[in-house]
DNA sequence: GACCTGGTGGCAAGGGGTTGCCAAACGGTT
DNA sequence: AACCGTTTGGCAACCCCTTGCCACCAGGTC
């Protein structure tokens, strides 16, 4: 069934087995001759090393997990890219899981695949901070929008992104506003209602908050109504998913946005320059958001061992102008 | 580093290796109350089975690859979530491949992961007819998409799907339609178009295509400046995103949809009803593709060997009228 | 009491590759 | 010719689990 092994190559070769192990794991263990010969036989019997017999010995799988917490959100695919594209350059193997925005199928999922890979890059993970522990005791751990003290995490900057969301707002005249909060056990959620409320003190306006909803488009038509019951001004969304379904309810129910409303979402998703008006809102580079998550782990994976301080990066974000925010209408 | 193994297991339960292990694996083959003993003394220590071991003995990984050649094609989320729930369903986990239109890569990646998983669902595979023999030939392989025979395969039914796409435009009193060709080496561009040819003969239009194109909305332009160079009034676009593409540049040339040119695109995908205008397209429910490719793979994969005749199975597609077509123009 | 039967559990041999340790081979010294 | 240091390659143990085969035991039969 499976193909040859080393000791096929070996006999085919007149060498030991474990000459031809060191000739493709540890090369200059070997003469130059004779590991020549040892390629060329291999070559020739179409032999390949079987990644399982060894990672039994050396514990090390080349296989990396990426959890995300929905799938269907297009701002998570430019994160599996990038990440995918990363992993792929160092030969590492990918492993996709998807846990629909659940903390339990998150934790089993996890559970399961600890044997079986080198490590994790979780996004926005909903697993409450020690389970967190647990798993960056067992595996080396990289966290997508989410931070927690003693683990490696990259998030976009959100305090900065929100003042810039809520400067632009204040400079349309608006002087209130309503954020439609993301789930509860969501980090980003928390943080980006944090960071509204720091900046619209810092600004003189004020923010209230509705909530929480599943960011997603279906929840948009629920989310509209409470803020148009709220007399909002101007919505922030938790991500572009809502803001896009928020949108849609306020055009049945015949808001103009922006003359009326003014409608901001997060993530910059592909959707979000095709949907009408134009949506604004806080965008990023995701695809190296992915990209530098995976660059970490498979760093803190690296036979090495990983480094004592655990790095956390924050990357820039860029305010979107579209056509969803405009001044604020006269009172 | 590890955890414990089942000689752990076994010396704390005083029992042989060989009688955990078969608690395990072949739990019916033990008595009970020593079962009992051996799942609580492993339970305790934290014991997980190392799927390597396993797999080295077994030849099974409990592992399948799915490879998709644009995974910012929103069109393959949907694929993806399908085919990932499904192997979740049966713990099975999933490697994800995005090659990028390379058949190349595409290649390189499958061979490397070979001796490492057990079967393969190839999305839209671009390699030829011979080298995906060749990886069936090593694995089992169910293609989505595309058609091999003896290989199993699931496809949306692009024939009558074509046919309603063609009947539609007719409808509407269109006598030409332009197909814009999506890549060289893809099954479905070269299925759409003689699906598309066989229809319009049918119904009395004529058709024509220019490309090939890459499918992407960046690709739009220059498809939609084709199309208008050929006269073109109604335009059938290789996917959505190049639809959206052509509907960008359309707007940008002031030439009106669907007033002056209908366009039609095909996949349906999340962003087809927020452009504008709207996008008719020829949707399928992708998630059952993808769910369906999955589960005969695992059949395929599945202890019992794989049927001898490999299933193909076509799944019906809909079309879904929106703005972006409407009655010809008065000559 | 001898014999059979079915149910349990243990022994040991892998499965494919890695690696510590040792020995042979080789070229050069004195 | 005896001696030495360095490559290079081989032996065998080990990684963790599975499984064919055999031994054992309790209970049932004649």
């Amino acid at each position: 069934m499976s193909g040859p092994t080393i000791y096929d190559v070996a006999r085919e070769a007149g060498v030991a087995t474990s000459t031809v192990s060191r000739a493709f794991s540890n090369p200059n263990r070997v003469g130059a001759t004779t590991r020549e010969r040892v390629f060329a036989v291999a070559a020739e019997l179409g032999y390949r090393p079987n990644p399982h017999a060894r990672a039994l010995l050396s514990g090390r799988h080349h296989t990396v997990a990426m959890v995300v917490s929905d799938i269907t959100n297009p701002h998570y695919f430019e994160l599996i890219r990038g990440a995918e594209q990363r992993a792929k350059a160092s030969e590492y193997t990918l492993v996709l899981v998807n846990v629909e925005e659940s903390p339990r199928v998150e934790w089993d999922q996890v559970q399961r695949l600890v044997p079986a890979v080198d490590g994790f890059v979780l996004a926005a993970s909903r697993l409450p901070d020690e389970n967190l522990r647990q798993v960056a005791g067992q595996r080396p751990v990289v966290l997508i929008s989410r931070e927690l003290p003693d683990l490696a995490s990259v998030v976009l900057d959100h305090v900065e992104g929100c003042r810039r969301v809520v400067e632009h707002l204040a400079s349309l005249g608006h002087r209130d506003l309503v954020y439609l909060a993301g789930p509860r056990n969501s980090w980003m959620a928390a943080t980006r209602w944090s960071a509204l409320q720091a900046a619209t003190e810092e600004n003189g306006l004020t923010a209230r908050r509705i909530g929480p909803f599943t960011p997603k488009v279906a929840q948009g038509p629920a989310a509209a109504d409470g803020a148009l019951n709220a007399g909002a001004t101007a919505v922030v969304a938790h991500n572009d998913l809502l803001a896009i379904g928020v949108l849609q309810r306020l055009a049945q129910r015949g808001v103009r946005v922006p003359e009326d409303v003014s409608v901001v979402g997060f993530d910059n998703i592909f959707a979000a320059d095709l949907c009408t008006p134009g949506l604004t809102t806080l965008g990023g580079v995701h695809a190296d958001v992915g990209r530098v998550a995976m660059e970490l782990l498979l760093d803190a994976a690296a036979p090495a061992g990983r480094p004592e301080e655990q790095p956390r990066v924050v990357l820039p974000t860029e305010l979107v102008l579209r056509g969803s925010t405009g001044p604020v209408r006269a009172p």
